[in-house]
DNA sequence: GTCCCAATTGTTAGCGCTCACAATTGAATC
DNA sequence: GATTCAATTGTGAGCGCTAACAATTGGGAC
């Protein structure tokens, strides 16, 4: 065996030659045709086999005009949240042959975005995924006249794009009843920033379900995702002893506001309820271990997949994929006193 | 303008014939080759606006051999290190004008490396940065026979493939270090699984700097990084009570560890000093603020992806780029009782 | 003006694959 | 044995680009 060390890589023709049929046949084989004989396709399956013979994906490209590839633009690429969307997307993407190829920026400008769209398919993706959660994403795709399909995590579909999310508003009423249940009239919220469509829906959750309640809707503050701003609110929050339970935005936002009432000696959950949202693995070990709103990352990339696939396969596009949070208990939280 | 409504892409050779010109000085002109008056270079590059002409990818890949694609595949790729690892890889691939693929995997068993490899080369990788930071890996990928240029983020270069890493004993020595100088004598380890690099780099660094400073280096238990094992672990440590100073593995199990002697009853820094490693962003705001070894793994990708646009320029390979950590003094730590 | 050489531009071939179509085979029917 | 038809296999072209080489141009040196 293995005569030949320093051949390049063998292509169809070769294999062609070695199973003494034709490169056509050979094609066949690879691509599953039904018309193959079963001897023929054994006898090609072994010279491929012996040549270690792999399909040049770039020829392949070329002449279906398929690249195989789905592009995933990310925004904050390095958070939770993304990381494991993005994991659930290429999971998905691999079972079904495709390649996942990543574009991050640093800014969700509508010229970043545009930007890295380009590349993506100037790359030849055959679809593109955007993470990029913050408002004007969609004015900034709409702007860009793509002939892919284009599915936007985060934000509902409609218009040109499909859409994938966690079910934002559930996930704050979920939270906002949990205190309501256990007693709390007055709740305030600390929101992520408002230009973000999470933030938003969050808020929005929030305040409908309090008003639902009949409870006062009045106590919302805006951070900006980041623990130091949780902190910093939370110091705030801590001086004033408006609310006796607090929805938090996320779950960072929500150790900062632990950390600032820790230090102002106001107790958790005896003096004040936190509730927090996304449930990352830390969360549970938290001091005390935070309530919080369970999301799915994974799941959601691995059904925003699901649905690229549907696209591609000229399936009804501009749906929209949500995913069902869940409320986690822990040790936040409490009857008021 | 534009009355061309659904024709396809246009080609090189729509290009040329606007500009009057054969399609090789287009191809000039979009290689930057030198020899092109720049008068045809004007009249090319306006033919190239009006047409919004792209290049072809699929194309191009084709005669050169270059996919300009550089393939990450990564173990854990939801987690804080390797993403923004990967962030790191990405910005730094873009600026080189390159794209990047990615292959994450479940279980980093040799067979599970190898698929994924396969993949990447299949897709015409032209070179593989891979974060799997257990041993094994590179056994796994020696038995592979690649020919495109490969580093390993978290090992030692050497043999066929480069290393880009932290420099964890460093890390180690530093957080030793700084409780030595406060005064401990009995400084106990919280270590990662021995079988990841790092891990076990990081309890190697622990007790060398304790012999170097006769201390006794027999207290070490192993976790599994999780915020989970930290509890368990500091469970199990507030009651036998032997350390005044724990060096941590990570800053999720310190977390965990903070968690237990909270509700042990057992006071940190008073009680006992902990130091972790990481510094995630959310460290700064523990309960109470995580002294801890900043780890840059922004920059460790970017230098990797630096190390792989060398080798890819024909540059020596089997290098090791080492990045250097740096120690974070917070609150967690202070001179024994 | 002629020659020469460098700078610039054009021509041809082919990268490895799939598509559309053509050719062949072999069993079933008369 | 000739005819038909489906199943199987083969042939030719071309996807859009770059590399190698060929052809053309223009400006000095003589």
């Amino acid at each position: 065996m293995g005569n030949t060390i320093d051949r390049r890589q063998p292509r169809l023709e070769d294999v062609a030659a070695r199973a003494k049929v034709s490169h056509q046949t050979v094609s066949r084989v690879i691509n599953n045709h039904p018309n193959v004989s079963s001897a023929t396709r054994e006898k090609v399956e072994a010279a491929i086999a012996e040549l270690g013979y792999r399909r040049n994906t770039a020829a392949r490209s070329l002449v279906t005009r398929r690249s195989q590839t789905i592009g995933v633009l990310a925004a904050e690429m390095g958070q939770y949240g993304p990381a494991n969307t993005l994991l659930g997307v290429q999971q998905a993407a691999r079972e079904a042959g495709y390649f996942v190829s990543i574009e991050a920026i640093k800014e969700a400008g509508a010229d970043a975005i545009s930007d890295a769209v380009r590349h993506l398919t100037d790359q030849g993706a055959d679809g593109i995924i955007v993470i990029v959660p913050h408002d004007g994403t969609v004015q900034a795709l709409e702007g860009l006249t793509l002939d892919v399909p284009v599915i936007l995590v985060g934000a509902a579909g409609g218009g040109l794009f499909s859409g994938a999310l966690v079910d934002q508003k559930l996930g704050a009423r979920l939270a906002v009843s949990h205190l309501i249940d256990l007693g709390h009239r007055r709740i305030g919220h600390v929101s992520g920033p408002q230009d973000w469509v999470d933030g938003r829906s969050r808020a929005e959750g929030w305040g409908e379900r309090l008003r639902e309640a009949g409870l006062p809707d009045d106590l919302l503050i805006e951070g900006d995702w980041s623990a130091g701003s949780g902190y910093r609110i939370g110091r705030q929050l801590a001086a004033e002893r408006t609310a006796t339970a607090l929805f938090v935005g996320n779950d960072q936002m929500a150790l900062g506001l632990l950390r600032a009432f820790s230090e102002a000696g106001v107790r958790v959950p005896d003096d004040v309820s936190v509730v927090g949202f996304d449930d990352q693995p830390e969360s549970g070990y938290f001091t005390p271990p935070l309530t919080t709103v369970r999301q799915d990352f994974e799941e959601l990339g691995r059904r925003c997949m699901g649905a690229m696939l549907n696209a591609l396969e000229g399936g009804a596009g501009a749906g929209t994929i949500m995913v069902e949070p869940e409320l986690v208990v822990r040790s936040s939280t409490s009857a008021p006193a």
